[in-house]
DNA sequence: AAGAGGCACTTTTTT
DNA sequence: AGTGCCTCTT
């Protein structure tokens, strides 16, 4: 049927009220918000807005389903309705928003249709929070899919348990317990553990799973090759223990999810007509496995949007395999791209740096990031001679930062390297520099703290015999190693659990000896699983801190140590009122769930004011006003382990490229010519990406024939002062960062605009300072152009095209 | 069964 | 340098 004249009127019209609803984006922005219908690769640069668009996209998705290209009134719309629209356009009031946006909607999609995957929980969560300050009521934007792959996939694996032949609910194991199993494993294989690094055996596990390679895919692949071959033997056993303990590892997640849904085709097409709408963020970290996932998911409607950026693609190691993103668009049929390249985050000068040292890759599809924020402060380079004066200069210069105005939390030190924090941390505190080193689980791996969990996961499922051997003699019970392991191998022999057979001890004469104890102890245990039922969560975790007699062991000894183990252990029990508080339905299982994929970084709530240090890698996706990337020297960045293989280097580069953008106004590189480092001292030159990055972006200390000189001794060539200036001395004299101007090399002194005073910009026109934030010797200018809006601009650079009107 | 001493290791790690 | 793991001792 041909849309009669009112049908092309309103969708006019409609049309123009959607465009506005989204004006604030760029057009390439909205382009992406658009696209709903297809396979979507959007390449979105760093700080090109991609959240926003995803949000956007969604927002759009669900408020105006296919309303913006449609040529047809929806059903049922009457002339009050169109005229309600014009007027909506030319005269928009808040309160008739709703309205109008719900007259604008043509076969909208429903929250439960969308699913949004991303990496971490922060992004999930900031997904979530954003899209419900969006739309406004709660319940429509809880029920959008917004997580994790592994939280997706565990809500997909729970509610079909049966299909995966677990009889009870299962556990999940982290990298510590994965390793357990394996050495465990190659212990009874009689593998030499230096032969066969349990790391390596490991990793190459996780790969094969990452590829859905079951352990005789695996094996049929490497035949031939004795290595790969024990490791198949290594990979079936471990598969074997870890289905008699009811556990999966992290990448069982991934995986037998895709398993799940290739061998349940009922379920596959309930997840396929009920996912209209796939979005995918980070895609440059994809595996296999997340690839397949992923197309399954969207295999009926094949809606997927994914978003990513090759250039940021840093976890190669981890599986991912950065051909997904590349392939994309030979993967599904009629793609359709598009590249987000305007960046909204950093400066000129640092965007710059970044393009220069990203297109020294081959084998990317090319982006190159631009803003309209002016090129703002140089980049600063500083080498000093040893690890503590490049420590000193980066908490001198951060204490002059805050002493013009910067706040702690503006600051963060990224380092390739875990090791290079010491060095930063001791230095802050010596200049009493407020900090917080980021790192991972740092507090689940306590041994207290897992101790804890182990309990509650064998309490949740007694099958789990990693955690119970764990347990089941800590505090000390007279539970020898040799009677668990006559009862694991009773266990074996019976067809029935370790736990079992710890319960009922007394009925196996070989367990004489220890079998009173075994069976107090499994009468303990029973006891609380019997409390679980009726008690509250953190009703529970005090019964067992008392029952089990944990606390008082711990008590009863009264040292320093056995003190902060308490206070961990109580830490630990705000994790679980806090998960009560949040979650109505709160269950033991649920809680263990979600700790197993939580991270120290998602721990919600006080942002200190502190100097924020992290690697490189957990810096990805973040942003801060001053950004210092420490140990740029080549053999620690890049790695030494780099240097053979090309690919390797790129990678490296890569993450070279995210760590530069990462920050806003401000870039500092600091090295050091000798640094101890693993109990050695070693020499190094400046890292090969500063000489990759444009000379006239950098402002340096490092006197210019050493730069790209093979040079470790001082040359003799050199003046004394020129020496002397190659080294770091003292902050005042030699670090060129917030010192006096005059310790910048050439250039304009720094222009007095002050609040308020009236400029005259020759591309922006006049203009009124709004604020002046002071900087490393510049300063950032807030000016609200008449003609242009607001634009932020660093004072020197723009003093060239400014003036100060009187 | 716990503690002392020796030895080997040491990239990154969203979950 | 610092840590974690293994073995040997008592």
């Amino acid at each position: 049927m041909e849309p009669t004249k009112f049908d092309l009127k309103y969708a006019s019209i409609r049309r123009a009220i959607i465009e506005r609803r989204f004006s604030s984006l760029n057009e390439k922005q909205r382009e992406a918000v658009f696209a709903t219908e297809g396979p979507l690769l959007i390449l979105a640069g760093a700080g090109s807005g991609k959240t926003t668009v995803l949000i956007n996209r969604i927002i759009n998705i669900l408020r105006f389903g296919e309303g913006l290209d449609s040529s047809y009134a929806p059903a049922g719309a009457t002339e009050e309705d169109l005229l309600f629209l014009t007027e909506y356009l030319t005269a928009p009031q808040p309160e008739n928003r709703e309205h109008a946006e719900r007259l604008c909607a043509m076969h909208p999609a429903k929250p439960w249709e969308v699913i949004a995957i991303t990496f971490t929980n922060k992004a999930a969560r900031e997904l979530r929070e954003r899209l419900q300050a969006a739309l406004g009521d709660e319940e429509s934007a809880s029920a959008v899919w917004a997580y994790t792959f592994h939280t997706a996939c565990l809500r997909i694996l729970r509610r079909h348990v049966d299909l995966l032949g677990f009889e009870t609910a299962f556990t999940i194991y982290d990298e510590d317990d994965k390793k357990r199993v394996v050495t465990n494993v190659m212990k009874s294989l009689n593998l030499d553990t230096k032969t066969f690094d349990p790391r390596t055996v490991m990793s190459m596990i996780s790969r094969a799973k990452d590829k859905l390679m079951t352990p005789r895919q695996f094996r049929a692949d490497g035949a031939g090759d004795y290595f790969r071959e024990k490791v198949a033997e290594v990979y079936q056993l471990y598969e074997k223990e870890m289905k008699k303990a009811c556990a999966l590892d992290f990448d069982d997640i991934i995986m037998k999810t895709v398993l799940l849904l290739q061998s349940n085709p009922d379920v596959l097409e309930y997840y396929q007509r009920k996912f209209r709408y796939v979005l995918v963020d980070e895609y440059q970290d994809t595996n296999y496995a997340q690839y397949v996932l992923t197309s399954l998911l969207a295999g009926y409607y094949e809606n997927i949007c994914v978003v990513g950026d090759d250039d940021q693609s840093i976890y190669k190691f981890r599986g991912a395999t950065i051909t997904n993103i590349l392939e994309f668009e030979k993967q599904f049929k009629d793609a359709k791209t598009i590249r987000l390249e305007q960046n909204y985050r950093s400066t000129g000068n640092i965007l710059n740096a970044a393009n220069e040292v990203i297109r020294n890759n081959v084998g990317r599809k090319g982006k190159e990031l631009w803003t309209d924020h002016g090129d703002g402060a140089k980049i600063h380079l500083h080498r000093s001679d040893s690890q503590e004066g490049e420590a000193a200069y980066i908490a001198d210069t951060i204490r002059e930062g805050v002493e013009q105005g910067l706040r702690w939390g503006d600051f963060a030190v990224l380092y390739r390297n875990n090791v290079l924090s010491d060095n930063i941390a001791a230095a802050f505190i010596r200049a009493g520099i407020p900090y917080r080193v980021y790192k991972g689980r740092d507090f689940f791996s306590r041994a207290e703290v897992r101790d804890m969990f182990a309990y509650l996961w064998v309490l949740e499922n007694p099958a789990d015999e990693l955690r119970l051997r764990r347990i089941i003699n800590v505090p000390a019970r007279k539970i020898g190693d040799k009677s668990v392991e006559t009862a694991a191998q009773l266990a074996v022999g019976n067809g029935v659990t370790l736990y079992e057979t710890v319960c009922h001890a007394s009925d196996y004469p070989a367990l004489s000896r220890g079998a009173a104890a075994m069976e107090k102890f499994g009468e303990m245990m029973e006891n609380l699983r019997k409390q679980k039922e009726f008690l509250s969560l953190s009703e529970l975790y005090d019964g067992l801190l008392d029952q089990t007699g944990y606390l008082a062991a711990l008590e009863a000894r009264g040292g320093a140590e056995e003190q902060s183990r308490i206070e961990h252990i109580e830490e630990l029990k705000s994790y679980i009122v806090s998960y009560e508080n949040d979650h109505d339905d709160a269950s033991l299982a649920g809680f263990l769930e979600e700790m197993a994929l939580y991270t120290d970084a998602d721990q919600s709530g006080e942002e200190e004011d502190a100097v924020l240090m992290m690697t490189m890698h957990s810096a990805k996706g973040l942003e801060f006003p001053v950004v210092f990337l420490a140990g740029m020297e080549d053999g620690l960045f890049p790695g030494f382990r780099a240097m053979e293989r090309d690919e390797d280097m790129e990678e490296e580069r890569r993450l070279c490229y995210v760590a530069v953008t990462r920050a806003k106004e401000q870039l500092y590189l600091t090295c050091a010519e000798r640094r101890m480092l693993y109990g050695r001292t070693q020499y190094a030159h400046p890292s090969r990406f500063i000489d990759e990055m444009p000379r006239e972006l950098l402002d340096s200390n490092i006197v210019e024939r050493r730069m790209f000189q093979q040079v470790t001794q001082p040359d003799p060539g050199l003046s004394r002062a020129q020496v002397a200036r190659a080294r770091y001395v003292s902050p005042a004299a030699a670090a060129p960062s917030f010192a006096a101007p005059a310790a910048q090399p050439a250039g304009s002194p720094l222009p007095d605009f002050s609040a308020g005073c009236r400029v005259r910009h020759k591309a922006f026109g006049d203009g009124m300072v709004v604020s002046v934030k002071p900087m490393g010797g510049d300063a950032l200018l807030e000016i609200a152009f008449d003609q242009k809006g607001t634009k932020r601009l660093m004072a020197k650079s723009a003093a060239q095209f400014m003036e100060k009107l009187i």
